[in-house]
DNA sequence: TAGAAAATTGCAAACGATTGTTTTACGCTC
DNA sequence: GAGCGTAAAACAATCGTTTGCAATTTTCTA
């Protein structure tokens, strides 16, 4: 920041041609030059401080090694390992992750793409959840290489990395009968958001295949204030439910404080079960039981999707679905057990 | 990544020189052309859907207008909302945050370091935690501007802005005693971590104002697991204690845990005080008091700093102690209480 | 209406690297 | 010792902007 050193600065007080020092400290060019002068710009450039100005080589190569990584809310638990997963991916390669939140807000997302592509980042991990606005086409349309994680395509032909929703709903609702459970409840999130969407799907789904009283409410957002005012709702009706399978782990938490606001108690007067494993759900009191979701393979496996579809040009849609499982915790028990209410 | 539009298409397209379009596509120097042109430019670009290239850019200008944000561990739950109150200050100013996980290991930190100076960051916001290593001073010499968030500077006289630790313990100690705890003990973190620091040395001192029997255990890191085994060797040593206040609100997590293991109840048998106020605190079973750090606001501090720093070159050594607050919640009561033991 | 001032626009040189194309130098062979 | 092949280094163009300066046009002023 005070005094740049540039290559012509190395390559002066090597003795060498510019060109010569570019060659000598790429790995990829350094057999075009002789060992002696390797070694020589090597300790010049050392001696200097020499620092590559990443802007100048990416505006030659046209190559940026830097992957945009879209968000809609880091402070929501899940997101972190999401992340920690693309970085460990990204890191080795010699990839950089650049970061943008977006607060799941249209305008504060298409800015943050355009900041993104203005610095030409070489492909685009996306995950927020929104699903039915026109970036996803208008990107696809411009070319730009992405993968969706944790989230549909929007219709566009990008490859998708996703936990298995409907097994793992089917998981919970079979768990939940298996416990005697015979009404039961889905707090379902925004319908636009894709994994929402297919959870909601799913539970009705199974629960009519499972033949289980069921209803469907929706919260107006994936947040724990949220699901606490579809919980207190829901039991303002009074209706006859014993259990509650959330869409996600915040809903469960809203569920589950509005539970215990209620004086009720969890489980023995309603189960509930969430979904996502986020960190800290085994916290929670009682510890939720919920599926839990491989969030940071789901990060690893969006990102070795994007670099192979960078380095190889790949324009086919691959769709991975993993596996997911149920975690039994305290928040669930037995239907109908002995007990007031 | 398909078909590049430069300025010099745009130039063609509207008739003018790539130049003009220049100024009339940046709000700064848009005076310096007619209102005509301008239109005439602005609509050429948007047919063509130029993006311009801030690469080009930088290296003309030598601004990138980002930040470079190197964090120890993303999914450590405090540093999601220090990064949320960076991205609040710094994105309507246009600056962008790159951020670089960097494990807390020091090899790892030269690495991100090194990729976010040869990306010509503007600045640094630093907020991992370990002080003796040699990057800091390294960074100050080459004339890096930087800010410290929630770290000490390491020997350097960079800005710092941090939760102040000192009140932050005293008051969690006076609280302690007014609850009639008379020997408490404080689970400190590593040492060579400024705050873990500075709370141990704050905790000795509070204890000894108050006339409080203390005594100080050392986590090896700043995580659950580290404070569960930290108050399992001071449960299975039946030292004689009636509260624990911890470094850090993980390390009170920890300690929760393993009361519950021991059969011990908290807060009737012991009580439980963590530090920072981490998301979900409130959440644990009991929740956890605690000391609140206002996380969010270190981060838009940090930020304010740095680019006060970076806009009027300042050199001077800001040191930013924030408010703390004690959040009493379930995990404290008073001593004694008659209860089994 | 000539001439000067002001407003536009064009020109061309950077910024710091990479890389295809020479040029130079060296070591062999015959 | 001339000719040739090859290795090593130098040359120069290029990536897409920005910006000081010059050239041109427009707008005033007297």
């Amino acid at each position: 920041m005070s005094k740049p050193i540039t290559i012509a600065d190395v390559a002066r007080s090597a003795g060498v041609h510019p060109a010569t020092v570019s060659r000598a400290l790429n790995s990829a060019t350094q057999s075009q030059v002789s060992a002696a002068t390797v070694k020589r710009v090597q300790k010049a450039a050392k001696a200097l401080g020499y620092v590559p100005n990443a802007m100048a080589r990416s505006l030659r190569t046209n190559l940026t090694m830097t992957v945009g990584v879209i968000i809609p809310d880091l402070t929501n638990p899940i997101f972190p390992p999401m992340i920690r997963g693309i970085e460990n991916y990204l890191a080795p390669r010699g990839y950089t992750a650049l970061l943008a939140n977006t607060d799941g807000k249209e305008p504060l997302e298409r800015a943050a793409v355009t900041s993104l592509l203005e610095r030409r980042v070489d492909g685009l991990i996306i995950a927020t959840g929104i699903d039915n606005h026109s970036i996803l086409p208008e990107l696809y349309e411009q070319g730009v290489t992405a993968v969706m994680a944790n989230r549909g395509g929007g219709g566009t032909p990008y490859p998708q990395v996703t936990g298995d929703d409907f097994s793992g709903i089917a998981t919970a609702v079979d768990y939940l009968k298996k416990l005697g459970h015979k009404s039961i409840v889905h707090i379902a999130g925004p319908d636009n958001y894709s994994t929402s969407h297919n959870r909601k799907e799913a539970f009705t789904r199974a629960c009519e295949e499972a033949k289980i009283r069921y209803q469907v409410v929706s919260a107006g957002a994936l947040t724990a204030s949220e699901g606490e005012e579809a919980m207190d709702t829901l039991l303002a009706a009074r209706q006859s439910f014993t259990a509650v399978q959330a869409s996600n782990d915040l809903l469960a938490l809203g569920a589950l404080r509005s539970i215990r606001r209620h004086g009720l108690l969890c489980p023995n007067d309603i189960s509930v079960i969430g979904f996502n494993d986020m960190p800290f759900a085994e916290e929670f009191s009682p510890g939720l039981t919920t599926i839990k979701v491989p969030l940071e393979e789901i990060g690893t496996e969006s990102a070795r999707l994007l670099v192979d579809a960078i380095q190889n040009d790949k324009k086919d849609q691959v769709v991975v679905t993993l596996p997911v499982s149920l975690v039994a915790r305290g928040s669930t028990g037995p239907a109908e057990k002995p007990t007031k209410r």
